[in-house]
DNA sequence: ACAAAAGTGTTGGATTTACACCCATGA
DNA sequence: TCATGGGTGTAAATCCAACACTTTTGT
């Protein structure tokens, strides 16, 4: 089918493409494939596929991302549609790219056995070889997280239904990369009211238990984090 | 052949629109065409049209602009690309959503001489029937048109070469819809260096001439302007 | 007892807001 | 001379960044 595609060249097609992030271990990770086109065997690539004429681009989304890594009902949004002429190799492909963000509890199933050779986590500040233009994507996602990370609270979807503050900060260090200040951090959480105490604590670590939390509210809402 | 879409719905068409806004006589404006068909003969729509399948995205844009507003080389951005499975009547078409900013004084030359009955700037803030789902594409340009102005220095997208710091202050408060203070709106201003005194004054007016700024230099760029 | 992370306030500096009067021009 | 918008500074309030010690647990 992509074959004859690039050879008429005579439509465009709309596929999409995920980067689905999670943080894990206290590395922030990006889900990737491993095509199986020769051309690429040596790359990874983002999980997505075309949009079928009867689905909306949102459910397309969904679709492949349960498809692909058995995942549903997390945090989806639209990123940016590259759509330049040759940015992909086997015909005329405009791709509307989206990121999803995954809590660590979450249950996934990685599928390897359709068209693609492997699926697996990959730490985002090492990546290797992208098939397409998919390390632009990527990148492009990564300063769209940065910089949502400042102005929302969507590290909701990044936190496990229960947390602590020091696991709260971590999530915003990994992503920003840089060290912030446990007081300063927890003085501006506390006032803007997304959080609550559950009233237990994370005990069997060789310190001082730490309170859990957890969100008031899941909704998405724009806040001064940061 | 969009009959022939809709029957078949065997295709994902890829289209572009942008919304075009310029400021006028302190009014955001934004350039609306008048469709032909019949189903939108009492609306209003975007301009826009078919991706190309040898041009790539940004090109179509382009390449629209230019045809229906005769007008090049003005500030241009993505903003979201719409995909519902019924946004268009005529069949299944994904649309990737522009805005572009045009100052006042760019020389614009609108034909309404193709498949559209009438072309003209029209009130933002009063805005007609609109075809497809044109008037949520509207909207979301508004919000990042207003979210940037905040954040960017795109101003100088909607202000002629020369200006005064009045006009300045004009164009965000007709886009924000609220009214600054003028000593601490040129104080802000002042501090990002943006702008120089052009040395000369705009006369002519019964009152106090005041002195013209330009752009130090019109590279788009993030800074914390309010 | 010790190691490790949790919890908790204060201060100085920077930023932001509110606010009013005189000036230069054209009519 | 009058009406109009242009140009300009200060003080109070708020926000933000820097900073260190005590607590609680498991081993």
């Amino acid at each position: 089918m992509k074959q004859v595609l690039k050879k008429t060249h005579k439509f465009v097609i709309v596929a999409i493409d995920v980067v689905i992030f999670a943080i894990k271990d206290g590395i922030l990770q990006v889900l990737l494939i491993k095509p199986k086109q020769p051309v690429f065997k040596k790359s990874w690539a983002l999980p997505g596929g075309m949009v079928m004429p009867k689905e909306s681009v949102d459910d397309a989304v969904k679709r492949h991302l349960f498809q692909k890594a058995g995942v549903s009902n997390v945090h989806l949004e639209q990123l940016y549609t590259f759509g330049s002429v040759n940015r992909d190799p086997f015909g005329r492909v405009v791709s509307v790219a989206h990121f999803a963000l995954i809590p660590p509890d979450k249950r996934i199933n990685l599928k390897t056995t359709e068209a693609y050779a492997d699926i697996k986590w990959l730490r985002a500040d090492n990546l290797p070889s992208l098939a397409y233009d998919h390390k632009e994507i990527i990148m492009t996602a990564l300063e769209r997280l940065r910089s949502k990370l400042a102005y929302t609270n969507i590290v909701y979807s990044l936190l496990p239904e229960q947390f602590t503050m020091s696991q709260m900060q971590q999530v915003y260090e990994v992503i920003l990369d840089r060290k912030l200040d446990k007081r300063n951090f927890q003085k501006k959480i506390k006032v803007l009211n997304l959080i609550k105490k559950v009233g237990r604590q994370k005990r069997g670590e060789p310190n001082r238990p730490a309170e859990l939390f957890t969100f008031i509210s899941k909704k998405s809402q724009t806040v001064d984090v940061l």
